[in-house]
DNA sequence: CCTCGAGGATGACAGGTGTCACGGGCGGTT
DNA sequence: AACCGCCCGTGACACCTGTCATCCTCGAGG
């Protein structure tokens, strides 16, 4: 039986390295790409015609979610989404563009063969514990403008930085986080930015 | 010739069996004990006997810089700090710990097995790009108090939280946070907090 | 057509924040 | 003893922030 072809992505290179020696134990398996940037994954699609795409999601160039579009619009590979930060909204949007599999680095490295097996039979793989919590959670309350103001918050920079950055009046960035910290429960821009992030609603 | 016995500490389960993967290909490496917590270090020292220690900084429990200290003091084995994040700040104090050698996450897997054999020997491995970097940052210009203060402020709450939790005066923590955003060249508390997270001051 | 929600904006107000000047106490060094 | 740096505190001031009321525009949907 021809082994299922790997694509790794991921923009930790030892990880990468220490992921493709792991799975390469697998008979059944074998890395024929690897790339440290999202925006590399598709050049590498092209290239190499893995089965299988692992993609983190936290990349320079492409996040994982975009890099996921990409991947499922050239129609060829399924994606099984790889990362450290098992926030709820990630697991929601990953799915939402095509994700087949959604896994979080805690889970043991044993389980990580049995996963690209299944999402390669066609099957749906995803963290239990993170399933349920990602229902509690729903969806975002925020409108589009209180997210990229969030995200802009999110370093830290005055009111003033904010709105000339999304080319806005200072009154109205100052509506939105208001609006976005009493959505989040919090008290400052600077812990709504954070519950925010941790959320996935940004 | 005896093989290299290691013990990896990483908090990310599956991180940590894709390390193990990828030292065990090597026929002078052995992985002999793998713990998920800094606070399991130690005992698994204790049972193992390994030559070198991997270990993580970021770890619940115990941090890796407190570990390395803790496996210096018993003695037995060397250190090899394993991190995520090169921030200049982590580096120094590792190497005060006691750590014999430092590489981040971002370095080619391939060249892991090389720095274990190095810390064997005797050798100090460190990130050269990393090493520059700390010594142009130099020693952190905070005071005690100050770092106190920006640790606490890192979650973005009210002075009003920061003063109740330190047991200090609002006016105080003013103060304290006002020196500290003018030694990081800041602006809010926020970024002086980022930062001097980031240069490893606090 | 009319309503409704999202986006954008303004103005006003209370309260939080950053800066500064100043004072006091404490533990070092000279 | 005198000096110095750190720590802690107070008070004052200007500015920034968070909240609210109000207004306008626009597209979606009843």
């Amino acid at each position: 039986m021809t082994p299922i072809r790997l694509l790794l992505a991921d923009d930790q290179a030892m990880v990468r390295g220490a992921l493709a020696a792991l799975l390469d134990l697998e008979s059944d398996l074998e890395v024929v790409a690897q790339v440290g940037r999202g925006d590399e994954v598709l050049a590498a699609l092209e290239a190499s015609a893995p089965d299988v795409c692992l993609l983190d999601i936290e990349m320079p160039g492409l996040d994982g979610i975009e890099a996921t579009r990409a991947v499922r619009a050239a129609g060829r590979a399924r994606v099984l989404v790889v990362t450290t930060f098992g926030r709820p909204g990630y697991l929601r949007r990953a799915l939402d563009a095509g994700a087949s599999g959604f896994v979080v680095k805690d889970t043991p490295a044993h389980e990580l063969a049995d996963a690209v097996r299944r999402v390669h039979a066609g099957l749906r793989v995803v963290d239990p514990a993170l399933a349920t919590e990602s229902l509690l959670d729903g969806t975002s309350p925020l409108t589009d403008r209180e997210a990229d103001v969030l995200r802009a918050a999110l370093d830290g920079g005055p009111v003033a930085a904010i709105a000339a950055h999304l080319h806005l009046s200072p009154g109205t960035v100052r509506n939105h986080l208001s609006a976005a910290i009493g959505k989040t429960g919090t008290r400052t821009r600077a812990e709504a930015a954070r519950t925010a992030r941790d959320r996935g609603w940004i």
